[in-house]
DNA sequence: TTAAGAAATTGAAACGTTCTAATTACGCTT
DNA sequence: AAGCGTAATTAGAACGTTTCAATTTCTTAA
């Protein structure tokens, strides 16, 4: 920079001003931006971020990048970054609370402009004074959550299925990640299914690592094809998937017999063998808004939760093309 | 780091010393890191990085996180970095050349250590003063390039078709990636064919976004359950997988009939419905790779190309469980 | 006890920007 | 032509580190 007002015959501090967009005669502008190019100069942002303090650089902290909604989240946070002139830290941490802090400590060193996070770690020690936006879970009480209107897409799939004429519900949740917004679908589900008088049994495996207790809930509760229920609502996709491909094991038919349906909606599972009708998850839109949220400091006060709007779609494993998100829950 | 100097009543170089591990009195190191606790000081990363030109921090950039090939990269990736000290930026540049070579003028600008990235673009314009490493797919005569030997793939896949009694083979390949090392894995496949005197035919579709092409090759010569081939070897598991979809759709018995092998490995698709046999690559050792070849500028002198083995995986597509890899090719 | 040598510590000058207050140049009005 | 207000430019002090030559302190051996 030193170089380039030498040779642009002016001061340092109008080579700063021109390439910061303050006045300036068109001629120094001229100037100052060809003897730049002769130089080939490029401003050092190690440097610019020591005086601003300011770095256009957010941390993104996933659990991995292997589930759908975490690299569909991954794709989308960084897109819109970029679209804000920040770039993106990734950082995994394998769904380990330990690597969680680590990653938090170590991003708070680099005096970076913000955090948005997916963790588990019900205690983590983040710095009050860094921008930080979590998805799917709350980290602290002041901290600003977006996510899905679990919830309401509970709601939605028991109002799908029951308007498909279900009359006998059963609820399956998988994951290890407790007390979360994810959580709030099970509650959705219950609480329409209560206020219909529609009978709704519920598996809920936290810890397990595998599917194994539903599948014998299934061998269980099918005889010679016959199903005690007829329609299934399970937390993700990828669980309705395998519980797609027992139920056919077990000579089921489906949507005939028994309905399912499950949650995210990202293409990955949908398209699979066979196809899932689904609460899809607006993950675009969850990025979207996780960044303005923490991109904007101007006002002072926070939500301390924001849910986007699902919507269901129909994909051959319920009755009919039901439109139940515009039914008026 | 000025109030810790004086806290702990030493110089500034002192403090700065102990921080960098370099010679220091247990008495001092212990009265520095005393007032640093106390003060709650933290390094400032940047003005490090203006004056050591080191960052830590690499820039990964990848056409997408979709495929997952590339998330598995990612991840992995950014583990070994992490492992190593350095940060990852990720950027995402959605097969867009223009995007890419806007990443490399991004990422130059912001005095990183170096890029990991796999591009399509066949001149970018890329620094050559700063560490590059590209995946599969050369970039420039002098970068490095390290993938899978997807020659050799090509290779085994054929042996195991042949080790399994296929008299007529196929070759199919989807993709955009002209020229890339993932074009080799025809050229092995049909090498072998040719030594081993047994007829393959090939569709290469370099443009098309769907598969149609191929569906209608298999209508044209499948009749009634009989087709006039029996192995078929598929550039990626994922059209593998579709492929098998359409031959059962076909009636075409797998692997009595024709039999299948994908490329990948990943366990994505081939735990998908069917599983299919498969050359596997290996994406953690690949990035780990990418990583150390990176990082380790001690050598002036890089490989231009590095090929890290892959394996043959029988999942029920083929017949057998034969080991084709330890085959002496 | 002292001199020499090694080890630890210090002070000040970088690194490449931005920022602020002070200065200079410019265009108008009287 | 002088005076005035505004806009553009400048000089130099930060920002928080590292680095290196110079200095001090500590060890050791004669």
């Amino acid at each position: 920079m030193k170089d380039v007002a030498r040779e642009a015959g002016v001061s340092l501090g109008t080579v700063s001003n021109v390439f910061n967009g303050f006045p300036a005669t068109d001629l120094t502008r001229r100037k100052v931006q060809n003897a730049a190019e002769r130089l080939g100069y490029r401003i050092n942002n190690y440097a610019r971020g020591l005086k601003t303090n300011k770095t256009y650089t957010v941390a993104l902290i996933l659990p991995s990048l292997e589930m759908p909604f975490f690299h569909h989240l991954a794709e989308a946070v960084t897109a819109e970054l970029m679209r804000n002139g920040y770039r993106t830290i990734l950082m995994i941490t394998y769904y380990d609370t330990d690597v969680e802090q680590q990653c938090i400590d170590m991003v708070e060193q680099n005096k970076i402009d913000g955090i948005i996070a997916l963790t588990y770690n019900p205690d983590l020690q983040v710095d009050a004074s860094i921008p930080f936006v979590s998805i799917d879970r709350h980290c602290g009480a002041s901290i600003c959550c977006v996510s899905s209107d679990n919830y309401h897409g509970g709601e939605l799939a028991a109002e799908a299925l029951i308007a498909c004429g279900c009359k006998k519900l059963l609820f399956m949740r998988i994951g290890s990640d407790v007390a979360s917004e994810v959580d709030k679908r099970g509650a959705g589900f219950q609480a329409v299914c209560q206020t219909r008088g529609i009978p709704c049994e519920s598996i809920i495996l936290h810890d397990s690592e595998t599917d194994a207790p539903f599948y014998r809930y299934l061998e269980a509760h099918v005889h010679d094809g016959i199903a005690e229920f007829d329609g299934i609502f399970c937390n993700t996709d990828r669980l309705a998937l395998r519980i797609l491909r027992k139920l056919a094991e077990l000579d089921v038919r489906v949507p005939e017999d028994v309905q399912v349906i499950g949650f995210d909606g990202l293409e990955d599972y949908v398209t699979q063998e066979p196809p899932c009708s689904t609460i899809v998850q607006p993950v675009t839109f969850i990025a979207q808004t996780a960044v303005s949220v923490l991109l904007d400091r101007e006002n002072t006060v926070h939500p301390t939760l924001i849910c986007l709007p699902v919507r269901y779609e129909a994909h051959g494993t319920t009755k009919g093309q039901v439109s139940v998100w515009q039914a008026n829950i």
